[in-house]
RNA sequence: GGGCCGGUAGCUCAGUUGGUUAGAGCACACCCUUGAUAAGGGUGGGGUCGAAAGUUCGAGUCUUUCUCGGCCCA
């Protein structure tokens, strides 16, 4: 007998997947046929499903979250699309900001320039190529992941437009007064007389003048406390003019104690931590003293001091606050608050609503607004300080310390924390903080818990700063009139700077005339124009007006609103503060939030640990496509795991995907005819087929309801398991039979033919989303006509495909499989028989079977030569193997003591 | 240090309102097959649910503490 009388698989899709080398390929075919444009061109008209991008910031090389972020986006605006919608998604990139100004000055170190000397526009020019260099980088690995968007005209928050819409926006804030000049302390060079980012700061050796010395207590809830006096340690005495609170720690246990030695303090009751007892005593020099009482923090609650200079115009009362900062290690236990000089002190001030204010000139002079010390100069007043301390009765001892200290890595000066003027969004004045908090109520979460997190932050947040003192981004569009020092607010002005920057982008604020910018309405001379910038989350916040309302091809509000959990307190948190600000609404109808990568073991990646992974060294060894399952198959509410091993399984997961399509092309011979579900006759099908099609129906359920939910890892577990359970090891292998060995006219052969073409059809839609390139590759193989599998929808399955009644029924037959394969095992495991085909079964069935099925078939589901079956009474199954006595059929296999049915 | 979230077989994940011997696929072991063949089939071993205490007739599922990890803040 030759092989020839059999049907043996034939197809053009190798085993082997290659996708290193094959998803370029593809690639290809996409730019080809223009994809974007043809998926555009199919969803005309129908219900839009916009992904708004968040925008990642335009340097330095994609990194696995970068990775996981895009591929996530794409795989859903891929099932949207596939659902009949028109998905539209438009990249963008995020380009303001200090961390390419830092390239920009980091090259211009290594090549001995100055950056004061050169011009800011031509600063400015250069950071722009700097980010245009990275978009473009970005581009080709997004694409090579994919990704499939409007690569062409993506948007950038440094495009004429962006700039443009950014002053618009920043009007409309204005414009309404919730945009307001406040104070907030940054780190100062009083010799550069300008502002330092943390990288520009050396932190070496300084020697500080320090003190110890106390604010009497005004009113306390703690009895006890009255006649009291709170000490406190600070190094920096020429901030005690500036004082506005005081800071303590709930969970520390605090003494109140009595001194008795001679001098100031004589008989004079003071407060402190107490772990830090000994350590004041010996700073102090206290010999004589007396513990009266020791209670929790928690007990200051409410306590109300009096400035140490209280006597001398410093009238305000001074809170005491509750502050987790506030610790034993050096001090008091109680930490002395000037919101004006440190980012502590300035937070937790503005927590319980107080300001900072001006207290030191950009020279490093006191302000008017500190009595007694205007006009001083900061570095030279600490000995003042502390002689009118003395003098007030309130210095329990002074000396020197030698600690690290931040200064200036140009002028090698100290740097102190300095309140300078800053822009800020009222949360409260207009209801910003409401009208936001209603938003998130509107919004849609996934994972739920994202609400909270969300909302949590919107509670508590204090005002929003928007100004920075840099020059890589969109100048605030403020005037400040000379005379009376009032903001300008005139839309005509915000409106002509747009118009210019919308020609020439935001460059010429720093270079052009005022009156350019004022028009003709006011006179430069009587105005001043601000240098500050936006800072970059107003740009990202804003992407909405000008990238969702301005497209014709997008919509407002977006779909979805896709990033890793971090963007809670980032993207995700000033859009919608810019959006509720501007809109009063939310700019997106849903918020999905991922988790981080991190390495096998659940730890972060981190170039120390040397358990980073870059997408590029997966797309070598691997392929997109095995990156792609690692995403759709995580569950992305949580970290994400991910090492070699584990993109090794999902490789092999891979493999049987692969496989399965491989036997249903191969026995289609790669001619795929597709078949009517609504017309197709399922009655006249064999059970085993029908059971497919029920199969079929209820997946497709479930792949509805996952992908709704963006339930994804469920949704490849479900079509997973079909691939291995239902298909592979069930109904491919009992159909091969048919499929190889009978004639090809024959009605069961056919049948199974449809069910092929069927399963085909439905397997490459579901998993295109997914597996983008093998779908690809396997639609060019059967499809001639078409251009891309991406333009195609999901099928839709009759509900007639539904039969549970027979689904239960299969579920006792498989039942009966079950224990006949434990029982041909036992005799495999004895050498009686090998292959299944050698093994003659008898069956005994009870009652509850015995009618459901008859010799034939059962031997064509165990795959055994033959079946006999007795019925036995009571409830049960009892199976025993025998090995099948006969000849072998050489075209079946099947063993028979009479000729072969099919083959003689 | 604080806030939030999480820790179920080697891996990726299920485990509904607390209720019978905790599930799936992969991986692993053994066997079969050699007509899906760098494939395919069968059988099997493997978790006491991060740890401890508590509530309950009964807890992976509720409470507390601890621990490890992640994000954010400081």
């Amino acid at each position: 007998m030759s092989k020839a009388q059999i049907n043996l698989p034939k197809t053009a899709f190798s085993m082997k997947a290659n996708l290193p080398t094959r998803e370029p390929e593809i690639l290809n075919l996409w730019k080809n046929i223009n994809l974007y444009y043809e998926l555009r061109k199919s969803r005309k008209g129908e219900e839009k499903f916009v992904l708004h991008d968040g925008p990642p910031y335009a340097n330095g090389n994609i990194h696995m979250g970068t990775a996981l972020n895009k591929i996530l986006k794409d795989i859903i605006v891929k099932f949207h699309q596939m659902d009949g919608k028109d998905s539209v998604y438009v990249p963008g990139w995020d380009c303001h900001g200090l961390p390419i100004e830092w390239k920009i000055e980091e090259q211009y170190k290594k090549n001995k320039k100055n950056k004061n000397e050169v011009p800011i526009v031509e600063f400015r020019r250069e950071c722009r190529a700097f980010a245009e260099k990275w978009i473009d980088v970005h581009k080709d690995q997004f694409k090579r992941l994919g990704v499939v968007g409007d690569w062409e005209n993506y948007y950038s928050t440094m495009s004429f437009d962006a700039e443009a819409q950014i002053v618009r926006e920043l009007g409309k804030f204005l414009k309404e007064g919730s945009l307001y000049r406040g104070f907030k302390p940054v780190l100062w060079s009083t010799v550069e007389k300008t502002a330092l980012a943390d990288a520009e700061v050396e932190y070496k050796d300084h020697k500080s003048d320090t003190i110890y010395t106390s604010f009497p207590v005004k009113t306390s809830n703690l009895k006890d406390l009255n006649n009291s006096e709170i000490i406190i340690w600070t190094t920096t005495p020429w901030t005690i003019p500036a004082n506005k609170a005081l800071a303590y720690n709930q969970g520390l246990d605090y003494l109140l104690v009595e001194v008795n030695d001679d001098g100031d303090f004589k008989n004079r009751k003071i407060v402190l931590a107490d772990a830090l007892l000994d350590s004041v005593i010996k700073e102090c020099k206290i010999k004589n003293f007396k513990r009266i009482l020791k209670f929790k923090g928690k007990d200051f609650k409410g306590t109300i001091c009096y400035h140490p200079f209280s006597k001398l115009g410093y009238e305000h009362d001074i809170p005491m606050l509750e502050a987790h900062f506030v610790t034993t290690e050096q001090g008091t236990g109680i930490v002395h608050c000037a919101p004006s000089h440190g980012p502590d002190d300035f937070n937790l001030c503005v927590n319980n609503g107080i300001k900072a204010i001006e207290t030191v000139d950009g020279d490093g002079k006191y302000t008017k607004n500190v009595a007694l010390f205007e006009g001083i100069h900061i570095f030279k007043s600490n000995p003042l300080v502390i002689e009118k301390l003395k003098d007030q009765k309130k210095l329990l001892s002074y000396g020197e310390l030698v600690h690290s200290y931040p200064h200036s890595w140009r002028s090698k000066a100290p740097l102190v924390h300095r309140a300078t003027p800053q822009w800020f969004i009222s949360m409260d004045s207009h209801k910003l903080r409401n009208k936001a908090l209603k938003a998130i109520d509107q919004t849609i979460f996934y994972p739920s818990k994202g609400k909270e997190r969300l909302k949590s932050m919107i509670e508590t947040r204090p005002d929003w700063c928007v100004s920075r003192q840099r020059v890589w981004g969109v100048p605030l569009p403020i005037f400040i009139n000379k005379k009376n020092n009032e903001i300008l607010v005139d839309e005509d002005v915000f409106e002509n700077i747009a118009k210019i920057y919308e020609k020439e982008g935001s460059d010429c604020w720093f270079s052009d005339d005022i009156q350019k910018f004022l028009g003709k309405k006011y006179k430069a001379d009587e105005f001043e124009k601000l240098k500050d910038i936006v800072e970059v989350w107003f740009d990202s916040g804003s992407t909405h007006s000008f990238v969702l309302e301005k497209r014709e091809d997008l919509k407002w509000p977006a779909s979805m609103y896709l990033e890793g959990s971090d963007q809670h307190r980032g993207w995700f948190h000033s859009s919608l503060l810019e959006s509720c600000g501007t809109r009063g609404r939310a700019p997106f109808e849903a918020i999905l939030s991922h988790g981080f990568v991190v390495d096998g073991k659940g730890l972060k990646m981190s170039k120390s640990l040397g358990n980073v992974i870059a997408p590029e060294d997966i797309l070598k060894k691997y392929g997109a496509d095995i990156l792609r399952i690692w995403v759709a198959s995580s569950d992305y509410a949580e970290d994400l795991r991910i090492d070699y091993s584990i993109l090794d399984q999902h490789a092999e997961s891979y493999r049987k995907i692969r496989n399965t399509f491989r036997y249903l092309l191969g026995n289609l011979n790669d001619l795929y005819v597709s078949v009517d579900l609504e017309k197709l006759q399922i009655d006249k099908l064999p059970e085993l087929e029908q059971l497919m099609l029920h199969k079929i129906y209820k997946l497709n359920l479930n792949f509805e309801k996952y992908f709704r939910n963006y339930d994804f890892h469920n949704l490849y577990k479900e079509l997973l398991n079909f691939c291995t359970v239902d298909l592979s090891a069930f109904y491919f292998d009992i159909r091969k039979d048919s499929l190889y060995c009978d004639p090809k006219n024959s009605e069961k052969r056919k049948s199974t033919l449809i069910l092929l073409n069927i399963i085909l059809n439905s397997l490459m839609r579901w998993f295109a989303p997914i597996l983008s390139f093998t779908t690809e590759e396997i639609y060019q193989l059967i499809s001639k006509e078409k251009k891309s599998v991406h333009l195609e929808k999901f099928l839709k399955f009759p509900q007639k495909f539904e039969n549970s009644k027979l689904s239960l029924k299969w579920e006792k037959l498989l039942k009966i499989r079950d224990l006949c394969n434990l029982s041909i095992e036992e005799k495999r495991a004895k050498k009686v028989i090998g292959s299944s085909l050698e093994a003659a079964l008898l069956v005994k069935l009870g009652k509850d079977y015995q009618k459901i099925i008859n010799e034939k078939d059962l031997a064509e589901l165990c795959i055994t030569s033959s079946v006999e079956i007795e019925n036995i009474n009571g409830d049960e199954i009892v199976v025993k193997t025998t090995k099948a006595e006969g000849k072998k059929c050489p075209v079946c296999w099947k063993v028979s003591v009479y000729p072969c049915e099919r083959h003689n």
